[in-house]
Order: C-alpha cells, then sequence, then structure tokens
DNA sequence: ATGAAAGCGCTAACAA
DNA sequence: TTGTTAGCGCTTTCAT
C-alpha cells in the first residue's frame, strides 16, 4: 500500500519509457499490440492504478462532476395511521421515502459514470463555505440543486467552474439550468380537477422557490380561465421545510373544525400531500369522496398509499441525466452561451383526486 | 471561467511569493497577519479556488474518500394493498424506500465532511472495471460494501489503498470490516418470540451473504437451546435480490395453500419482512394474530407499516461514520493491522410479533 | 516571516 | 512506433 508503483515503475518493468505506459491507457492505438500488451501485464502485476490528481493536473481537467444537494433531514413525520401518535423515533432523522432530489441524483450518478466521470457529492446543509469551495476545486463541473446554496456563493461558483441549476426559473442572473414545465403539469392536473365538477379548490405549500411559484400561478391561471374562485395565496405558503409537516397537521385539524374544508387540496408537491391525506385519514375524512387531493412531482410513495396520489411526474432520472449532458457540454465548449431546458412533465392519474381505480 | 486564477496569480496580485499564498492557506500561523490579510485579499478578488489536484499531487493524497455500493435497482415491488396488481410502474425503477445502504451512506457522507474529506461515489453494479480502478485512483480510500465488487477486484484494491468493508465477516482475508453483532441480535429476537408462547418459528430469506449466514446460525442455536424444532435451512434461501419479491409472494400463497404457515416467520432482513407482511395481508392472513413476522435492519419504512415490524435495528448512521474513521486511521498510520469492529444493535419491538401497540 | 526551488505522477508535444 | 521533455498547480523543505 505504502506508496503505489507509478508510472516509472511500470515502464522499467515492461522496458519502455513512461509516455508508451501512459500511451498504453490512454491512446492504444497509438502502440503497437506487443509492447501493449507487455505494459499492462507489467501493470498488472504491479497492481498500477493511475493517479487521478497526477492525470487531471496534467490534463487541466479532475474528470469529476459535483453534486451540491441539499440537506433534507428529516422527511416528513408521516404516521402509520394505526395510531395518531407520531410513528417516528426522534432520534431518528432519516428521511421516510426517497425524494425528489434522491431519485434526481441517481439520474445524475448514472450520468456520470456512463460518461466517464465520477461524482463527488456534499451536501449543502452541512457545507461551510470551506467545504463548498473544496468540491469546487475538485470537479470539472457543479450540478447544483437551487436553494442549496447563497446567491454569492453561487456567483463566484459559476464564475470558475460550469454549473448547472436544477429547477428554478429566475432570469435575473445568468445559469444553465434543468427545469420542467411546471406550468404544463398544473394546468393539466387543475383542468382535470374541474372535470371532476370540483370548483373549491385550495392550494397548499411554500411557493417561495421559483419553480413551486410556477405552479400556484398556473394553478390560478387555470381556475381563472375556468370562471372559478382563484384563492389570493396558498395554504402554508410560507411555512419552512423542517415545520411543514406540524403546520399542515394542525392546519388539517383547524379546517375540519371550522368545516371549511375545500373540495379539493391542490398540493405544491407530493411530499405535502402525503402529510395533508395522512391528517385527513386520521381525522376520518373521506379522500377523495370528501375531498380531493393531488401532488406534484411523483414519487413514488405517492403509489403506496390509499387511495394513491394523483400527481404530476416529473421526469427525474431524465433530469439528473440532462444536467450531467449539459455539464460535459460546457465543460467541453466553455464559451457556449448558458441555457434552461425544460423537460416534459406528465399527469398522473389515480384514486385521491376522485379517478376510479384503474 | 476559462483559466483559473492560481497560485502565481494571487502570489504576484498580492506581491509575494507562492509559497507565502500556500501558507496563507495551510498554515495561517506562519504568515504575518498583515501577509495573511492581504494574500486573502488577493485571492478573493481574483475568486481563487485551490486545485485539488494539484494539492493532491503534492501532498501525496487526494482528500477524498470513496464509497462502492450497491446497485439495489428496483426495489420491492409492493402492493398498496386497494388491489393484487403491482402498484409499481414497470419503468420507474427507483426504490420505494430508503433502503440499508442508504442510511449507512449518509453516516460516510456526515463524517466524510466532518473530518474534512470530500465523498465520491460508485454503484458498482453499473460499474466495469475501468471505473472501479478510476475511483480507487482518486481517493485515499475505500468503503464497500461488501457483495459489491468481486473477491479478485478486492484484493487488488486493498493492496493500494486503505479498504474497508461494509458487514461480512469472512476471516479467511486480511481486510478491515465494520459489522454489527447479527448474533446478539437474532438471538434476542428469537428468544423474544419464543417468550410469546411462540414454538414453530420459520427463517426466511437468502443467507448468502456472511452476516446473513451469522443470524440465521444464532437463530438456530436459540431455538435448539430452547429444545424447539429447528429448520435446516431458510425458506427462499438462495434467491436472488431482483427475483426475491416475487418469490416470496409466490411462496406465501402456497403455504397458505398448503395451510402449512408456521406461527413465526423470521426475515432475515426489513425488506424480505415488509414484502412477507404484504402478501400476508393480500391473502387476507391476520399479523401478528395468525402468523408473527419479524425484520432485521430497523428500515424506517418497518415504522411506517401496519402492523409496524418488529426488527432489530442496526446503527447504521453510526456505521458510517465509523468507516469512515477506521479509513482515516488507516490512511494516517497504514502499518496498523486490519481491524473487525462490531456494533450493538437493538431488539425494536412492535405489534409485527404480537407485542401490544405502545 | 518570506522566498527559491525541487518535486508529486502524469500527459502531450515534439523528436527521433 | 517509441522516447525525451516540459509543464500542470501546489506543498514543503531549506535558505535567507
Amino acid at each position: 500500500m505504502a506508496k503505489g508503483p507509478t508510472v516509472y515503475d511500470v515502464a522499467q518493468r515492461a522496458g519502455v519509457s513512461i509516455a508508451t505506459v501512459s500511451f498504453t491507457f490512454r491512446q492504444p492505438t497509438k502502440v503497437r499490440e506487443s509492447t501493449r500488451e507487455l505494459v499492462k501485464a507489467a501493470a498488472r502485476e504491479l497492481g498500477y492504478i493511475p493517479s487521478a490528481n497526477a492525470r487531471g493536473l496534467a490534463g487541466g481537467r479532475t474528470g469529476a462532476l459535483g453534486v451540491l444537494s441539499l440537506d433534507y433531514r428529516p422527511a416528513m413525520p408521516e404516521s402509520d395511521g394505526a395510531s395518531g401518535s407520531p410513528s417516528v423515533d426522534p432520534n431518528v432523522d432519516f428521511r421516510l421515502f426517497p425524494l425528489y432530489i434522491d431519485e434526481v441524483q441517481r439520474g445524475i450518478e448514472e450520468e456520470c459514470w456512463r460518461r466517464g466521470y465520477a461524482m463527488t457529492v456534499a451536501a449543502a446543509g452541512s457545507s461551510n463555505e470551506a467545504v463548498l469551495f473544496d468540491i469546487a476545486g475538485r470537479v470539472d463541473g457543479l450540478a447544483i440543486f437551487s436553494g442549496s446554496i447563497g446567491d454569492a456563493d453561487l456567483r463566484r461558483l459559476a464564475e470558475r467552474l460550469p454549473v448547472v441549476l436544477l429547477t428554478g426559473s429566475r432570469h435575473d442572473d445568468d445559469l444553465s439550468r434543468v427545469s420542467v414545465d411546471n406550468a404544463d403539469g398544473m394546468r393539466d392536473l387543475t383542468e382535470h380537477l374541474i372535470s371532476h365538477g370540483l370548483r373549491d379548490l385550495q392550494f397548499v405549500g411554500s411557493i417561495e422557490a421559483a419553480d413551486r411559484m410556477e405552479r400556484f400561478d398556473a394553478f390560478r391561471a387555470t381556475l381563472r380561465a375556468a370562471n372559478l374562485p382563484v384563492p389570493r395565496e396558498p395554504l402554508a405558503a410560507t411555512v419552512a421545510y423542517r415545520a411543514m409537516a406540524p403546520y399542515l397537521r394542525a392546519m388539517t385539524a383547524d379546517l375540519i373544525a371550522r368545516d371549511a374544508l375545500p373540495e379539493a387540496f391542490v398540493c405544491v408537491s407530493d411530499e405535502v400531500a402525503l402529510v395533508v391525506m395522512d391528517s385527513l385519514r386520521d381525522a376520518g375524512i373521506d379522500v377523495p369522496g370528501r375531498v380531493a387531493v393531488t401532488g406534484f412531482d411523483g414519487l413514488v410513495a405517492g403509489r403506496l398509499v390509499t387511495p394513491r396520489l394523483t400527481t404530476v411526474r416529473q421526469p427525474m432520472q431524465a433530469m439528473g441525466a440532462l444536467v450531467v449532458q449539459t455539464l460535459i457540454e460546457r465543460i467541453e465548449r466553455p464559451n457556449e452561451p448558458t441555457v434552461t431546458q425544460r423537460l416534459p412533465v406528465q399527469l398522473v392519474l389515480h384514486e385521491s383526486c376522485g379517478c376510479p381505480p384503474n
């Protein structure tokens, strides 16, 4: 283990120059087959593993892509329905089901390796500035879930290396983005609910992030076009992520107590929808009989609950892959202009909106 | 973005030598405060981000740790209980709930950043040999989920850099391991079931991996000690991971049809237990009334089902942290002998074993 | 306290 | 086809 054989060792053992060793691995065609075999044999015998550092230094690139992900710690405290008590140990803070970010990250990971890049990850939550710049210094490009770092840091990073943002649609900066057709999805979803004959629809969840705002806007626009009452703002519009679940439960209970339930809860995300549905069930409210509930994202978890969650599915895996492709393109052609790419979404109808089981 | 400022640029701008720039960041005390500020200012103005490659090359280390994880693709095809039909789109292959590996990986990630290391990941499933050696070349140490790569590759890697295996307890090699007290946990669990008056216990699941074998052995030993019938081998003992869920469903149905259900299914893992419970529910079999079911691992998902799953919780987060600590120790002191560390597990009693709700 | 200079292991011209 | 050689950006003695 001590030192690790280098090109020099391999070259010596094979009786060739270090250039030949390098060529053998990087441009095999430039080396006569017999020589190549010789070198490979020597490398194998020595247990030679090329240093990515040296390679990167010489080549001016690291061969790795980085991901800055959010630190979604405790996911939604679901109850199991058997009791009203919280079903999650407070000392266990792991997400209850795979989130949006997990699926996208998987897409990134696969595309990375497919394209010959390594993937280095950092959860922005746990990251101080040092960590941030450490990872920036060791990758050729950075995929950033928007919201994971501050604007100032973001700008500094983007000046130094290719950066692609996941979601978010602000236009006051000049960054590449991969996003989805939030408005289309929400319009389709809302129209579908209207087609069920529902007229009193409430939007639920924080809309601080730009893409969530798009959803809310599309929701309103669709209601307006249908001459239906248009809520001025969402329920729980500004509640912080960590506080969302308890807030939603209290809110639901309150609406029930006041007999003020709408005909449908149009939730900004599946995570929100799942909590809302669970609260309703705890209270004995029939979904979708008494009130319909919809989500947005298309998490796997939405298909495991009863009734299954009607939602808008984002092509998360594809988004991850597209981020990587975009990053690599910018690495190879740094001077191209930035791009915002939107992927289509898909309306997924299940029972929570009132559709019959299929 | 183009080139990125280097120490030389910063040095020039600050009117000092490159050594001073380096010292400013690595050994600040060696530099007069005024100089330090000067350098830092220059660095900030230039947007200087140190190259991890160059740093690594010079320092003989990369500052990153790697993780080789398994490529658990389609998790368990659970049904939602509303219908017998599979509730998962075949074109969506993301795990249904966070697995053992996710929680351990989170522990690794956190400890990595805490200790100032970056974390690079590779899913072994998608990895050919090239990927394997690529990652090996870019990290100072490797955490490997056992089973993710072949023995030969494992040996080669271990010769070249510090390696710690997660779980698995073979003693025919000389590798460091982080594992848990599988036997203790299974003994406690089995004794608990016996204390419920259960006498006809069946073990379910593959025991190919060493730690799973330990669980089965402890299960048998405990039954033997209690003078109860000891199954010679588990049900589904050799079924492959991907084929497990359908196999279990068929198996359960068959046992029911033959009226051959045991009094308890002691499952090798929570994943197996969840499928078994779900199949039983689909068939209208009462758990734990007619048959008790237990798991092993302590996945979050086990607390979300009804009845909640009695299981043995592994300290997954702590395991991840310990792996990193062990790795770092070996990096700093390469000549220390390898170690196998076992962490204690905890019996978690819920309703699936027959305990009353708490 | 700061600078000069020698590498770290590899790649890629350029030579031969 | 293969070898020679000049860096890549940084750390780290060793001088000053």
